[in-house]
DNA sequence: TCAATGCTTCGATTAGCATCGAAGCATGAA
DNA sequence: TTCATGCTTCGATGCTAATCGAAGCATTGA
C-alpha cells in the first residue's frame, strides 16, 4: 500500500502486553531462556514460544541454542535504545502501569537499563561528573574531557580500551523515573561492571534492580555526591 | 501487572496499519485535518475518528479546532524522533512495504523528515559538512566548527539565533532510503528553511517529497557536492 | 431557515489473534 | 532403553478490535 519502512510490525510486535513484558526482561542486557520469559510474561511456555518465534522473525530477538534450552537477548542495542525511548515517551505522558511497592522503590533507586546504571543512582553519576567538569554535554552529544579521563583511570577505568570499540563512549540516556538523563554508552557499562568488581553492587535475580550493599553505597556517595 | 512505564500501549498505537499511516503522514510536521489522514490511510472517515481518538488520547496526537475542521499533528518533536527511531530500525532490518513508483523514487531523492530534509539530497549535505570539516561527526553527537559556523552564516543562516533554542543544533538521523545519516537539529531545518527562501525547492502536495527546481539543484550541486 | 460539509457516535459484523490443552519432538540423565 | 525436562506444533476456543453503514451534531454559507 505505502512505501517506506513497516514500523507498524514493530510497533504491533510490542504493542502486546505479553511481547512487551518479554522485551523489557531482557533489557537487563540478559539471555533468558524460553520458560524463564514466559514467567516474567505471566503467559503459559506454549504461549511463549508463539511470540518468540514472532519475535525473533521480526528480528527483534536473536536465539542461541544450549542443549535442551534456548536462550534469547535482544537482536542489537538499537533494540535496546528503541525500547528505552519508547519507555522516555511513556512516562513522560504518564502512562504507567501503576503498581507501587518495596521492589517498585529499588527500581527507582537503582536498576539495569540494557548495560548501564539508570534510577536516581544512574542519574548522580551524570550529574556528578558533568558538575566537576568530567564531561562536557552539548544537548545530546557527551565528550569526556581530561580530567574526566584521568578521573576514571583512576577509577580502574581503561578508557583507551573502550575508545578503540566501536561503541559510543559517553551517550546520554533519558531516565523514566527520575526523568533526568543518565549515563549510557561503553563508559557507562564500564562504570556499572567497575562497581560489581568493587562489590558495590550485585544484580537482584528476579529483576533489574541492582542493590548496593551498605558500605558500597557510601563509597558511591562519597565518589559521586555534587 | 507489572511496574514501569507502559510501552505496550504506545506500541499498540503504532502497531496497527492505518495509525502507523497516519503518524508517517503527520512526520511531514504540518498539521492535517481528519479526512485527509483518513484519505492518507485509505480508511473511512468513521474509521479515523476512531483511531485519532485513541492517538489523542494516548498522548502522541493533539488536535486543534478551527471552524468546521480538526487538525491534527504531532504532539511534540519526541514523537517525532521515536518514529524515526523505528523506521530507522525497521529499514536495517528489511522490514519494508515494497512499492517502487515515479513518487518513491521523488521520495527516494528528497524528503522532509519531520522538519529537516531526508533522503540522497539530505545526505549530501550531511556528507559535504563533514568532509570540508565544517561539522565534526563523534558517534553520535555533532559539533559544528569555526569555518562551518561562517559558511552557514554565509548562506544566511543566523546561527547565533538557533544556538539560544533550547533544541539541539545539530543531530544526525538516520535516513531508512539511503541507510546512512542526514543533518537533523535547528540547523537541518534552517537549511530547508532556506532552500525554500531561495525558491530552490518547494513541498509536493500530497506527499512528503521536495521537489528541486532544476535551478535550484544545480545550485545546491555547486554547494554540496564533494 | 435550509442545505452542505466535516466529523463523531451508534450498532452490527467480521476477522484475526492470543490463549491454552494435548500431543509431539528433541536433548540429557539414569 | 526409559524417563524427565524444555520447548514446539496442532487444534479449538473465545475475545477483542477494526471496519463500515447509517444516523446524529456542529459549523458554515446561502
Amino acid at each position: 500500500m505505502k512505501e517506506g519502512p513497516d514500523i507498524a510490525l514493530l510497533g504491533n510486535m510490542i504493542g502486546d502486553p505479553a511481547r512487551a513484558n518479554m522485551l523489557l526482561a531482557l533489557m537487563s542486557g540478559k539471555a533468558l531462556t524460553a520458560s524463564e520469559l514466559a514467567c516474567e510474561a505471566g503467559i503459559t511456555s506454549q504461549t511463549a514460544s508463539f511470540h518468540l518465534g514472532k519475535l525473533e522473525a521480526a528480528g527483534m530477538l536473536v536465539c542461541r541454542k544450549q542443549g535442551r534450552h534456548r536462550y534469547f537477548a535482544l537482536s542489537g542495542p538499537d533494540v535496546g535504545h528503541l525500547l528505552e525511548t519508547l519507555m522516555g515517551l511513556a512516562a513522560r505522558q504518564g502512562h504507567l502501569r501503576t503498581r507501587t511497592g518495596p521492589r517498585d522503590e529499588a527500581m527507582r533507586k537503582a536498576r539495569i537499563c540494557y548495560n548501564h546504571l539508570a534510577g536516581d543512582m544512574g542519574v548522580m553519576i551524570y550529574d556528578a561528573l558533568l558538575e566537576r567538569g568530567f564531561i562536557e554535554d552539548d544537548s545530546d552529544r557527551i565528550d569526556l574531557t581530561d580530567t574526566g579521563y584521568a578521573f576514571s583511570g583512576k577509577f580502574g577505568i581503561d578508557i583507551a580500551h573502550l575508545s578503540r570499540q566501536r561503541r559510543p563512549l559517553c551517550r546520554s540516556c533519558l531516565d523514566w523515573s527520575a526523568r533526568k538523563s543518565h549515563l549510557a554508552g561503553s563508559l557507562g557499562t564500564a562504570f556499572l561492571e567497575r562497581f560489581y568488581e568493587l562489590r558495590w553492587a550485585r544484580r537482584e535475580k528476579t529483576s533489574r534492580a541492582v542493590i548496593f550493599s551498605a558500605e558500597g553505597e557510601q563509597r558511591f556517595r562519597d565518589l559521586f555526591s555534587v
